[in-house]
DNA sequence: TGTACATCAGTGAACGCGCGTTCACTGATGTAC
DNA sequence: TGTACATCAGTGAACGCGCGTTCACTGATGTAC
């Protein structure tokens, strides 16, 4: 009874039809892939913890695929928006932005390992579709844009500003993968440092994996 | 008949008693690994591959952790020869060796993404293991020793000298995790380039990880 | 304002499937005597 | 050389489980009149 009073108060939504049963399937398709991780992740216990019916979710993503789509690219979404929100607080100089993004970079992987796996590493989602092409391309543009203001030369007709748009994905994508792998934190007495000193180790790798010619 | 007596010509132990089970289940493991990919990987899947009953491969391996923690142990093996064999055919000095080893990294996880996958990013092998960390190790310290002959310092002792590891690891991580995600050939132009060409691009942007202190 | 009806979101029972695990077994091998 | 026996590798039937999918259904919503 008290329960059915508080759903009533929190939403009048909670009824027989969820009104919001989209948004919430996809938070609860988030904790399920960050508990079960990319390889047990099953649309009934999606359903489960959203609450639900196990055949409520192929009414808004179809199958597993479907979800796991969507979720991919939301998590592009705010893969962007940890970049940004690290470049907002450093410096306005061209290095120390891009280095800012790849901090950003890192933030989320750590944060959100098993998303970030889904993103990067994962068969499942369905890398062809719109949504999660043009996510995974916005993210590819900034970085872009970030070497082209650090070398002043457009990456797309620049064939050395294309180099270093690879060294600088390559290198946060390695510090990143290597993090949630567990690897580096232990072999490189990286977990002896404050956050603020390995925060300053990573930008280092960073900005010297681009080539060292002024703009 | 013709395939008993092919078998009998073939080998003697192709009877009851297999004779050489573990060597061929781990065989049809990688084979099995390889195509279906880390997460629909199955004992049931590697026994039919093996012409074997289902319940053969818990007498040799426990379980399916078992058998995959045995499979990337034997991985980090392969890893280790893919680095060497580089190497040999690399100029002595000690940055070329480092480049060398990192085109290693590179071509075993694009000749063996799945295996790859499996020892760097998957829960399912027991990483804690004696022969998994110990081949892990090994190829670790191979690293460690390709920097210290560039810097002329031990890596354990010097600050400078670990984040040099740090860096290197994680180009060659990042290239080799981005190659076999697909990321790098489409929006890099990179496959426009020949096989020789990349190897270029790849040694010039692991070597520029290395700080570039003489030694 | 009220009634009828189409639409659609979500239900829950049922299905078949492949999985890992168990267990009594069978057949080959090696060793003792 | 031959026999008896312990050991062990591999079998195959059986089990329970969670999965995705299907489908007839129910209940709420919106709209036409």
């Amino acid at each position: 009874m008290i329960e059915l009073s508080t759903k009533r108060k929190t939403s009048r939504n909670a009824r027989y039809h969820h009104g919001d049963l989209k948004r919430t399937l996809l938070s609860a398709a988030e904790t399920e892939l960050a508990e079960k991780g990319v390889e047990a992740f099953s649309l009934r216990g999606v359903a489960k913890r959203a609450g639900v019916s196990h055949a409520a979710p192929a009414h808004h993503f179809g199958d597993a695929c479907g979800l796991l789509t969507e979720l991919a690219a939301n998590g592009y979404e705010r893969f962007i928006e940890a970049q940004v929100c690290r470049q907002k607080s450093a410096p306005g100089d061209a290095r120390s932005q891009l280095a800012a993004s790849g901090l950003g970079y890192i933030d989320f992987a750590t944060a959100n390992p098993a998303l970030f796996r889904l993103m990067f590493a994962s068969e499942r989602p369905d890398k062809s579709a719109d949504v999660l092409s043009r996510a995974a391309n916005l993210a590819f543009d900034r970085l872009v844009s970030d070497i082209q203001n650090i070398k002043g030369t457009d990456p797309y007709t620049d064939q050395s500003a294309m180099t270093d748009v690879m060294s600088a994905w390559a290198i946060a994508h390695g510090l990143a993968d290597l993090m949630i792998a567990g690897r580096l934190d232990r072999a490189t007495f990286l977990r002896d440092r404050t956050p603020a000193e390995q925060d300053a180790v990573f930008a280092d790798i960073i900005v010297r994996a681009i080539g060292s010619q002024p703009q």
